[in-house]
DNA sequence: TATTGTTATACTCTATAACTATA
DNA sequence: TATAGTTATAGAGTATAACAATA
């Protein structure tokens, strides 16, 4: 997928060919954009590489950490889909798919019967420390961005999602 | 698929979560990979609506806007994919699909048998100056990153891809 | 009436492997 | 042998619409 590394920075290509047909105003974000699509696509590469073995691609991933750390141990699944950002079927399908994994189960809201409780099973729990573990060592210990510019970029992409409308935090 | 805004910033939350869990030293960079996931999410949404109109995925927008600007107006579709950073048969695939819609077309090489050129239609460089005037305006002209930060992640993120392999480029 | 979740369906992009044709 | 491209096949995520059950 990633071949022999280009001579030139194609992103900064891209640039110099918006300057020179007079959308110079736009160049800059542009290429700022540009370069964000391309580093997802090279961390999300990364990610699915070290959790492959595990059995998990990223959306499940994700549904399994966000379990790990609520408080109850399970979550409504609309709840989960809020919070993760992902349409509701995304989160039907990522359960299903957990769930024949034996990674989590399904379970009746006490009070609301509209509503299903995803909770983790044991099995879930425990491999969802080990790819957490296996992602912190292999992708994040090692993420290719200094330390001020991690925070630079916590704060650079915080703003900008506020201002997209993801949350209204201070 | 973006609801409500959330009431509070869930990855500063899961970076808590991190750090709650004695992972103190990999929260940052997790929280700042999470985000540029999150980021990628919201503008490949905008962009996708404003190229919907013109039948475009982002995909296929880019072959066109690489094929616009190539001198000779012909790429070799080897030359497209490694430019564009995506396998060949990605390349195949949004070829088929430009072809069908007689916005480019397939010619050989002329000296080596072997590669096929992609060239531009006049629809097809008539549909990627119309399609590239939407972009500018309704998402690269408003993208939300004060000026600074453009700067900021066009540094950053050019610097990570360098590392990562993406190019040479001094 | 509104909400929650599922199902059915469809359409992306992506990737591997096998294959043809050419160098 | 190596390279360029296609085909077949598979799997991923995402989305819409229709639907059932419940509030």
């Amino acid at each position: 997928m990633v071949g022999a590394p280009l001579p030139r920075d194609p992103i900064a290509d891209a640039r110099r060919n918006w300057e020179r047909h007079g959308w110079s105003d736009v160049a800059a974000p542009m290429a700022a954009i540009t370069a964000i699509m391309r580093t997802q696509q090279i961390l999300l590469a990364r990610i699915e590489a070290v959790l492959k073995p595990f059995g998990l691609t990223f959306a499940r991933y994700e549904l399994l950490a966000l379990l790990s750390f609520a408080r109850s141990g399970a979550l409504p699944m609309n709840k989960a889909s809020a919070l993760l950002q992902v349409h509701p079927t995304s989160v039907t399908n990522a359960v299903d798919r957990l769930q024949e994994a034996g990674l989590v189960l399904r379970s009746p809201h006490p009070t609301d019967g509209r509503t299903t409780l995803i909770e983790l099973t044991s099995g879930g729990r425990t491999l969802a420390k080990r790819a957490t573990a296996a992602l912190n060592g292999e992708v994040f210990a090692q993420s290719g961005f200094g330390t001020e510019d991690v925070d630079a970029l916590i704060r650079i992409l915080g703003d900008f999602r506020r201002g997209a409308g993801d949350f209204t935090d201070p």
